[in-house]
DNA sequence: TGCCTAACCGTCCGTTCCGTACTATACGCT
DNA sequence: AGCGTATAGTACGGAACGGACGGTTAGGCA
């Protein structure tokens, strides 16, 4: 009983998608997309194309189960296949990780030669904003059993703005 | 005498290559590489097939002049046009800015159940190997008149490196 | 002088990623 | 029923990525 499933290459994102499938179970492509908004949207970005592209990708070659729902909309749900979740233990197992990657669009204004005071009002506006975007996640995660890596993810999250913000002093 | 210029969008890594050669003039691709490489690499990573690539189609737009070297390998040397200028300054002097966007696979594999203390250790290795490079350039840079944008977004990178290496405690 | 080798420099190319714009469905309200 | 809004999904072109490979140059050494 061989399946005909072409092999791609996981990248990172692969990854993040396997990660909450793991965590949360069957999902449709828009509960993914929500789910990495309230986990790990703020140390993966994705745009919400991916979460509908990248499970097909996943699908394909073997990853995920994709089953038709019901009424309603009868979206496609997802679920983590055997194959799948070794992956993803596999690569969670692995000690290396390729390196923390940063960009910033304000300081390469900067070294263009603009002045530092005049972009860092908002941009502690946006720390502080995302800061408490955070803390809303997480005072809703916490509401509910199961959610200990979305919260360890946010509570992360919450460290790094806060660092961000004594930064830019 | 009018230009057949492609019209293009300028993207964030578009503005980081003008704003290189607006800091040194001339330059061939692999002086950009470099360039980057001892400036804002730390803040805007680029692959290096993009200092190649990225300075035709800028050179198509207008935004770029690209002679001939004379000599040796005969390379293309690029240098902003009027229009790449005015571009550059245009944007730099823009008070907005894209929020700042982080990508790391560790946070990643934490949340799909790796053990952090595994996987910090060489973290903090790869950030005081960072501190050490980023302080190289800086010695560097500071030998020399006319690095000040570098030597700015080099601080900034220090700054930065150490308050992640802060947070990791 | 000529060879060898390492460092330097550059290109090709398939895949993935991204953003924008647009469409469609469900649901609550009057 | 009709309308408005939030929810959900698609299409697609262009940019970014990265690996693999190919060519060039300079310097050391026989």
């Amino acid at each position: 009983m061989r399946s005909k499933s072409k092999t791609i290459k996981l990248t990172g994102t692969s990854y993040a998608l396997l990660a909450v499938l793991g965590e949360f179970g069957e999902m449709t492509s828009y509960d993914i997309k929500q789910a990495m908004e309230s986990s790990i949207q703020n140390f993966w970005p994705v745009p919400h194309t991916t979460a509908y592209e990248e499970p097909a990708r996943l699908a394909a070659a073997g990853y995920l189960s994709a089953r038709q729902e019901e009424g309603g909309r009868r979206r496609r749900v997802y679920a983590l296949t055997k194959a799948g979740r070794e992956a993803l233990t596999e690569w969670a197992a692995e000690p290396e990780t390729s390196p923390p990657q940063l960009r910033d669009e304000m300081i390469l204004k900067v070294f263009a030669g603009a002045d530092p005071e005049a972009l860092q009002e908002s941009r502690v506006a946006w720390h502080k904003a995302k800061l408490e975007e955070l803390r809303g996640y997480l005072t809703m995660v916490r509401s509910v059993e199961g959610f200990e890596p979305s919260e360890r993810t946010l509570v992360a999250g919450v460290a790094y703005h806060e660092k961000m913000l004594e930064m830019i002093d």
